[in-house]
DNA sequence: GGCTATTCTTGACCCGCATCAAGGCGGGTT
DNA sequence: AACCCGCCTTGATGCGGGTCAAGAATAGCC
């Protein structure tokens, strides 16, 4: 299934430098990195690595989408994370020794570049700047997982909802409009909902008026009006 | 209430070296941060900071506890993280532009040291270990908050209860005994159960034979027998 | 196009944990 | 001692959301 493109030979260092992480990083750095990079070509539903393997290096997303996930029992699983285009993971787990904490998996058939943690010190050895990007990487990470756990905390499903739905609002008003980037279930897990509850919220959500449902468009009316929501 | 020993001029540049993350610093890099600190002693129940606040530096506890959590509406609160002796917070918020995300109030009188963000990052530059350093610190605090959502997310109150109990014990096995950081409604709210809540497994697992409670001490007869706990 | 396999929805039921409401138990103060 | 004021425990009740089970809708495939 799937053919990609005949390989067209990529230009690494071209993606590498478009990378949010990596942009303002020198010519010379750059080339450093791809020497230590290599490319990743997962099929949907291939797993790039396991909860227990030992990382070597970290990910960037160049196309497709990935979930970051803990194993539960019997297929039962908890999506932490979905990972999309321009985006990376694992640069954490590489900062210790342990092992990595969930499991990646592929969404769609995507490339990844996967980057050799020696790569990556000498860049920060020859770069003093871009430890700090780093430690700017690593701290919006925690900032995420901090509101994830306030959300889980003390929000309910409805409002996780409501708000997740709210996210891509950029300060506007008015109506939005806008695809879920994954399936219902890989986003209900995200929220920490059942696909069975995530769907009840969606339906009052629509007889309250504030959203419309069709497959994974989402119309959002009035947005304001979204987020006044409260039960 | 609560008077200090009369101002001994403590010695903040000994205290600071032996700070786990500063250890294997420099004399003058040490010299630096302590330039760039200056003392805070919070009185039990005092606020060091609120949600919403800019960040202008990081804290490290010398002696005494913090808690750090979300408010919430009419007193409630989510308890995320207590910091004591010798560890540290507020490093995250430094390196992004964000202002606090939770609020920090001490359990005790304390006194903690204030490092300015300045002093760090002049830090940073002339020890690049140390931005390294930073790195593996900020990564096992977000390890720390993978966990507590994997906790939240796909185990019961007990399960995480009895984690939490077991975490004290580094591989040892046969009994084990030892006191609560904190009152049990802080903990069962770190745990993100009510006092209740928390109250009523306490009582399930002494029933089952598993701890002994005595106010703030628990002993654990066969600390096996409590990892082997399943409901 | 039609067939199968997912994904999604809907309904009925249930359970873990929160909530509300009284007490008990210390520990400090006068 | 008697009092008070947090902290903790215990009981009764309720609700959010999970689970189980069946369809409906959609997508993928020959």
């Amino acid at each position: 299934m799937g053919f990609y493109m005949p390989n067209h030979k990529i230009d690494v260092s071209e993606i590498l430098a478009n990378l949010p992480l990596f942009r303002q990083l020198g010519r010379g750095d750059i080339a450093l990195l791809v020497q230590g990079s290599r490319e990743i070509r997962p099929q949907k539903g291939e797993f790039i690595f396991q909860k227990g393997d030992p990382s070597h290096g970290f990910y960037a997303v160049v196309h497709g989408q990935i979930k970051l996930a803990f194993p539960s029992v019997q297929g039962a699983e908890k999506v932490v994370e979905i990972i999309g285009t321009g985006q990376s993971f694992g640069e954490a787990v590489m900062f210790m020794e342990k092992p990595y904490p969930v499991f990646a998996q592929a969404l769609a058939d995507s490339l990844l570049l996967h980057i050799s943690k020696q790569a990556l010190f000498t860049a920060i050895e020859h770069d003093n700047s871009f430890a700090r990007k780093m430690l700017a990487g690593l701290s919006i990470r925690l900032h995420g997982l901090i509101h994830d756990v306030e959300a889980y905390s003390l929000r309910s499903g409805a409002q996780r909802l409501v708000g997740y739905l709210l996210q891509n609002e950029n300060g506007k008003d008015g109506a939005l409009a806008f695809e879920l980037p994954a399936s219902k279930q890989v986003i209900a897990s995200r929220l920490n909902l059942t696909p069975e509850t995530f769907s009840r919220i969606l339906h009052q959500l629509t007889e309250a008026g504030l959203i419309q449902v069709d497959g994974r468009r989402i119309t959002i009316p009035e947005v304001e009006a979204l987020r006044q929501y409260d039960p």
